[in-house]
RNA sequence: UGGGCUAUCGCCAAGCGGUAAGGCACAGCACUUUGACUGCUGCAUUCGUUGGUUCAAAUCCAACUAGCCCAG
């Protein structure tokens, strides 16, 4: 029987190396490819942040590569990623929401632009180093498994995936603790063994992404007024970008108690401030639905929900509003929903589906 | 111009003769493959100024300065 071929994107990091390796221990017909997506930055300062998809990747990719002894290309994802993550990136939040640049470079450049080009060259999968695992259901359904590691899942990140993609998706690691990936790396002496784990905005290297945006759209963005919710003026912003809802810090503000963003308005150029209470809510509505383990919701689900990253998740019940909007209530109050951001709802172990949130 | 009140960290604010609480803000670190949240640590050798009383004053007294309030 003829081997399975299988492109492994490879960011030179730990994870992705290992995924390329427990592949080809698993009998497929492994290539590595490391894609090309930003390219600005100092080597130096990638390197200090540990990009999980910067050029410097290359050197460390290619080694794994030529250690593991598969075939090893770049792949060159500029446009995609310009368009898909960056103007993204920028755009929304010009509109005072909050983007999450990981999910749409994972939706639209990880699984679009190099699954394309990798069934194009024959493969019949694409796999990451991702801490999640692909499965399919009895009812014929992909879906994505939490991963062996509840603290290292990254299924949140992944909603996103179509059920063509997800047919297409290996994920190896997910299988794994973070801890026996690092043992795996060096027990067959990989070199970036003990790489640090990467982080932060991978094309904003120095963290300050509201700089980047300025410098994105060449233009000051403008200052405008912090208010309360009742539209009393409390001081002046630094421009609509810089914030994001459930903010604390950065705002200046010293009104006695802690004081968080309720509400960023383009329209008025306002920033709207209040306590801790008012930024609790029980609801949450959602669009740019997409669905996992089930083709479409008809009734009221009672389903595990996750507002961001890191989040441990809240029940709720969530409710079709529209074709494409859902109303998801939850049990106990939640903090500073952020439009913007994605909510993923979990039925058990498994990716439900998820969505782009709108708002209370 | 009389009378009264108040002046303590960027903001608010304890302190009432025994050697500067706290909150907010801010900074750093940790956490984190998004933005955030959160946690930890730091943050007035000095109490409007100048004198005085006292072993000892932010705390008592005096003058000065500034602000607030009432009377004109």
């Amino acid at each position: 029987m003829k081997k399975k071929k299988v492109v492994v994107g490879m960011s030179g990091g730990v994870d992705s190396s290992v995924a390329a390796y427990l592949l080809k221990e698993q009998g497929y017909d492994v290539i590595g490819v490391t894609m090309q997506i930003w390219q600005e930055e100092e080597q130096s300062i990638q390197e200090e942040n540990g990009g999980c998809c910067g050029l410097s990747a290359v050197d460390d990719a290619r080694k794994v590569a030529h250690i593991l002894d598969i075939p090893y290309y770049v792949m060159n994802f500029r446009e995609e990623f310009r368009t898909q993550v960056i103007d993204y990136f920028t755009e929304e939040y010009m509109r005072g929401k909050t983007p999450n640049p990981c999910i749409a470079c994972n939706r639209y450049v990880k699984w679009e632009a190099l699954l394309k080009r990798s069934l194009e060259i024959g493969a019949d999968y694409i796999a990451t180093g991702h801490y999640a695992r692909v499965v399919k259901l009895e009812n014929g359904r992909y879906t994505l498994q939490c991963s062996a590691t509840p603290e290292k899942d990254q299924t949140y990140a992944l909603y996103n995936l179509t059920q063509e993609q997800l047919a297409h998706t290996l994920m190896p690691v997910g299988d794994y603790t973070k801890d026996q990936i690092r043992e795996i790396a060096n027990t067959i002496q990989l070199p970036i063994a003990n790489k640090p784990d990467s982080q932060d905005i991978c094309f904003v290297p120095d963290g300050d992404y509201a700089s980047f945006i300025e410098k994105e759209i060449s233009e000051q963005i403008p200052k405008g007024n912090f208010i309360t919710s009742d539209g009393e003026i409390l001081g002046e912003h630094e421009g609509i970008t810089h914030y994001t809802v459930g903010q604390r810090r950065g705002l200046g503000l010293s009104l006695g108690y802690p004081t968080f963003v309720l509400k960023i308005l383009p329209e008025t150029n306002e920033v709207v401030i209040g306590g801790m209470k008012e930024s609790l809510t029980y609801t949450l509505h959602a669009n740019q639905l997409n669905f996992m383990s089930v083709e479409d919701i008809k009734e009221e689900v009672l389903v595990l929900a996750k507002i961001r990253y890191n989040h441990k998740g809240a029940w709720c019940t969530i409710k079709k509003t529209g074709k494409d909007e859902i109303l998801c209530t939850f049990e106990e109050q939640q903090r500073a929903v952020t439009p913007g951001q994605a909510v993923v709802f979990y039925d058990g172990e498994h990716v439900l589906g998820g969505g782009t949130i709108i708002g209370e």
